[in-house]
DNA sequence: GTATTTTCTGACTCTTCGTCAAGAATCAGA
DNA sequence: TCTGATTCTTGACGAAGAGTCAGAAAATAC
């Protein structure tokens, strides 16, 4: 048991204060709109002193990555202990999904600036790690449910598909969907009023596709987009609306 | 009727050399790793002349991808005109768009940084335009062929969806798979073995989702991805292999 | 052949990343 | 509490790369 001198203590503060700053930038002026110079004197702190915490530029937007996505993971967690039946459980995390993407607009932005190589290879062994780790955590949980399905028959995979398969073709949707969406703004001119709404119908006729039982039609699971968010992510939405009653 | 004088043929041509130049240089340091002075000294001109031809380094980015976009609409396009069951076509374009990422793989990462809008702002309402028009004329042909189904009865929409979210739909699949596959390198310690293999099943099966008939279980759409490629994109290959044989 | 317009050049400025030697603060042991 | 060792902090500095622009060179017009 290591006791923490007060030194380190504050060494640790800083660090989430540098990512705050960080963040914030991030927020107003783009991913690549954020600078060292600027983030040392918002965090009031030297340069030289950032780079103690961060070998980089992009270790820090990394490591901006690595918080939402935890954040990510425990709403996914929570999700797929609903209690229900398999596919309920799964509509579940696609609520979860969704509401993340509202709650953290930024990570979509920031994930893709983090994957481009040239940034990534940059980046640090160990963060690089946490961040993959983070990734397989949550396509863990979502695998858990398709194995629950399958013992309980209310999936059968067919082409020697594996759980995962199911896991990837969702999670490509998801990442997609959610990536143009961030990209284009509106999609109107495209011919899609809400992307979102349409999004929760492609989703749930992929689940279909699969043969995931009951099937859309005998269940509405589109009405748990509306019963769910307050049920399990009361917790959520209560600290993101404290925290942009914070915000000017 | 402009006739060309040679000055300004020549200036044409060089503009396709820049850009040459700059892919090559994209597909060795990366995305970012583009350096315009590296960009001048290896086309031969100065680098004043270059920004004669492009005001901003983004702008050379957001050229390149509407190149490959440009090859991809008439990729799609040869796909879209297959004749067969509204359904066989469909897969067509899934063949084309696999294809397309396996013969101009940097397509993705270019695609993933020009959005991003710190660099998507700098750019030129001019090629903005163009990029839109692009992804817009791609969008137009699928869904043309979702119209045709619908005409012909093979695809009853439910939900009051339109044709777009349809598209929307197997777009965001498609964007999401790859991007996901371009960053990751291997799936393996995610399960997946042959992410491209797990792709085309969820397809074929958001495509039996959506009610689009004759279903998988009436007809393997599977095997037309190893027919199609030779007979609708024997040019593509070609050329591409001739390309291939002139690199080291 | 000369005047005018267009194009080309590369040295220059400016911004921003990341380093590092020197100085300041902290800590451990007597 | 003092002192030497260690750790932390600083900001000036070097390096790299984007974008500019005045003057040189080339093309074009007459």
């Amino acid at each position: 048991m290591q006791s923490i001198s007060p030194k380190q203590q504050e060494i640790r503060d800083r660090e989430q204060r540098i990512l705050d700053a960080a963040r914030d930038q991030v927020d107003e002026r783009g991913y690549l709109g954020l600078s060292m110079d600027s983030l040392a004197s918002q965090v009031g702190y030297s340069k030289g002193t950032i780079y103690n915490h961060f070998p980089c530029k992009e270790e820090v937007l990394l490591a901006l990555g690595i918080e939402t996505q935890q954040k990510q993971t425990a709403m996914f967690r929570r999700a797929a202990a609903f209690a229900g039946t398999s596919r309920q459980r799964m509509t579940a995390i696609g609520v979860a999904d969704e509401l993340f993407v509202r709650l953290y607009p930024q990570h979509f932005q920031i994930e893709q600036v983090v994957f481009v190589s040239s940034i990534w290879e940059k980046t640090s062994e160990r963060r690089r790690f946490q961040m993959r780790a983070g990734q397989q955590a949550c396509m863990g949980i979502v695998a858990g449910i398709v194995r629950d399905a399958v013992a309980s028959a209310d999936l059968k995979l067919h082409d020697q598909m594996v759980p995962e398969d199911v896991v990837f073709g969702l999670w490509s949707m998801s990442f997609g969907a959610h990536s143009i969406i961030a990209q284009s703004g509106s999609l109107t001119e495209l011919g899609i009023d809400d992307p979102i709404v349409s999004f929760r119908h492609s989703i749930n006729h992929a689940l279909d596709g699969f043969g995931w039982k009951p099937l859309a039609s005998d269940y509405d699971y589109l009405a748990l987009f509306d019963q769910l968010p307050g049920q399990l992510f009361a917790a959520e939405l209560a600290a993101h609306s404290a925290w942009e009653g914070t915000r000017t």
